[in-house]
DNA sequence: GCGGTCTTGTTAGCTTAATCACAACGACAA
DNA sequence: TTGTCGTTGTGATTAAGCTAACAAGACCGC
């Protein structure tokens, strides 16, 4: 049986849908269409249907989804039956504003250890999160399993950083400074570039404005 | 003459490259080739040569691209030559951090007002930025001619922010929170959803891990 | 001026993703 | 039980994007 491997594009939908699956449920409803699913999230129904097919076949014709079936089947898939600790490397401006957000709300993630080179606030603990010295990353990062670090330092000791991630068999990271890391294969990396994302959005309205009629479909 | 549109992947490459350049610049390099280019951005020199090729014969064959021609070039493509003043809405942990941060330094874009309901913030000046009551929005936004607006608030009130903006003639949103807004077609919204972008990479770890060799080239 | 060396610009093929459109199938009412 | 209606799952089609490969052209040392 092929195990067929998940589109990339599909995989990056799932938290949308699951995150919305939830809020359904809070409203108490079992039951959602693709075209009702298509509205909130913003995404073709089709596109839906055939992403969900990936998994096999969940719905029923004529009825729809099961939310709570497509809440715990995700669930599972997503990882998030299970709490994952991620690392947050230099907790300045933006480092401060996620330890303070902290995504437990409503995933299963947190951070649960912080990493910075400032004294005056290393060796503190900060929105319920120890902030460690940079020498002890490796050893913390070891001695809690913890797979993923946020990098949140400035851009010139970014990729620094990422070496030492490296070496302690860090498998993801989610970059928030504007430089592209150099990193071994083993690692993944999620670049969240905000000045980019302002420049593209006024290239955007500079430049396709008026000519898209109601076609304006997947907004990212 | 065509006047050939620019890909939406193209797009959002520009601020990459035009931030490398600019990098190049200092150092006072005045000579690039796509290759190394390629290394520093991580996109195929393939996709780069390809990329700038839209924009007409930059480069000199047996040469590479001239840094300074390259920066002019994509200064005005991107609207670089002027300042962009864009408004924030909800200046909580998250938008306090972006205010601080106001984008600045190596671009051409900086944040002029901000809003929010807090009382105890409104009416002050925060990092050298007003913030202003929401009830002033609509003027304020037509008053400084700011066509684009980041978006920090809480989920629930987003959709009504929202609405709010799109009274105002705002033309693109920049979405912090997690909930997919509704816009009529004038508008262009650009997502940028934390949560979702840790439960990804927490996917692409346990899911992709293992069989992606040395295959790993575009980073996102 | 010339040969060798680089690097572009672009063609062609490939891969991934989005969307249309509808037969198949289950739900539900009578 | 039967017929209608609603919604899925998916083959087929179209669109978008990436990359290998290379001819054409420009540089540079001699
Ligand atoms: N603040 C924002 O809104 C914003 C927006 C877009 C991009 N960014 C990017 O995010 C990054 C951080 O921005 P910021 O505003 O939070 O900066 P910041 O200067 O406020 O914070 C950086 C923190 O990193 C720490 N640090 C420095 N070197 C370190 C090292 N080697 N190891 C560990 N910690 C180290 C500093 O002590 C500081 O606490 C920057 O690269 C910036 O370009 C920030
Ligand atoms: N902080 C983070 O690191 C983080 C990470 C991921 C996502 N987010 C998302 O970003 C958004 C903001 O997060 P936050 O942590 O800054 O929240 P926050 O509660 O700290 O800040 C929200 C701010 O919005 C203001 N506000 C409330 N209603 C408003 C309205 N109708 N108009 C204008 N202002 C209003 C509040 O007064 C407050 O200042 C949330 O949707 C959150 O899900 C935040």
């Amino acid at each position: 049986m092929a195990e067929q491997r998940i589109p990339r594009a599909t995989a990056k939908r799932l938290p949308i849908y699951y995150r919305y699956l939830n809020i359904l449920l809070d409203a108490d409803k079992t039951r959602v269409s693709s075209t009702e699913l298509s509205e909130a999230v913003k995404v073709d129904s089709a596109t839906i249907r055939r992403d969900f097919s990936y998994f096999g076949a969940l719905g029923k014709r004529g009825y729809g989804y099961d939310v709570p079936k497509l809440i715990e089947f995700f669930k599972k898939i997503l990882n998030q039956d299970q709490l994952t600790n991620v690392a947050l490397v230099g907790v300045g401006n933006l480092g401060h504003a996620l330890l303070n957000f902290n995504f437990h709300q409503n995933s299963n993630v947190r951070i649960s250890a912080a990493f910075d080179v400032n004294d005056n606030i290393v060796n503190t603990v900060q929105s319920g999160v120890p902030i460690y010295p940079l020498s002890e990353m490796g050893k913390q990062l070891r001695d809690q399993q913890i797979a993923i670090a946020i990098i949140t330092v400035p851009e010139n000791t970014a990729q620094e950083v990422t070496d030492e991630l490296a070496k302690a068999d860090v498998r993801g990271i989610l970059n928030f400074t504007p430089r592209r890391l150099s990193v071994p294969d083993s690692i993944r990396v999620q670049n969240v570039d905000l000045t980019n994302e302002l420049q593209t959005l006024i290239y955007f309205i500079d430049n396709y404005g008026e000519l898209l009629g109601g076609n304006e479909k997947s907004q990212d």
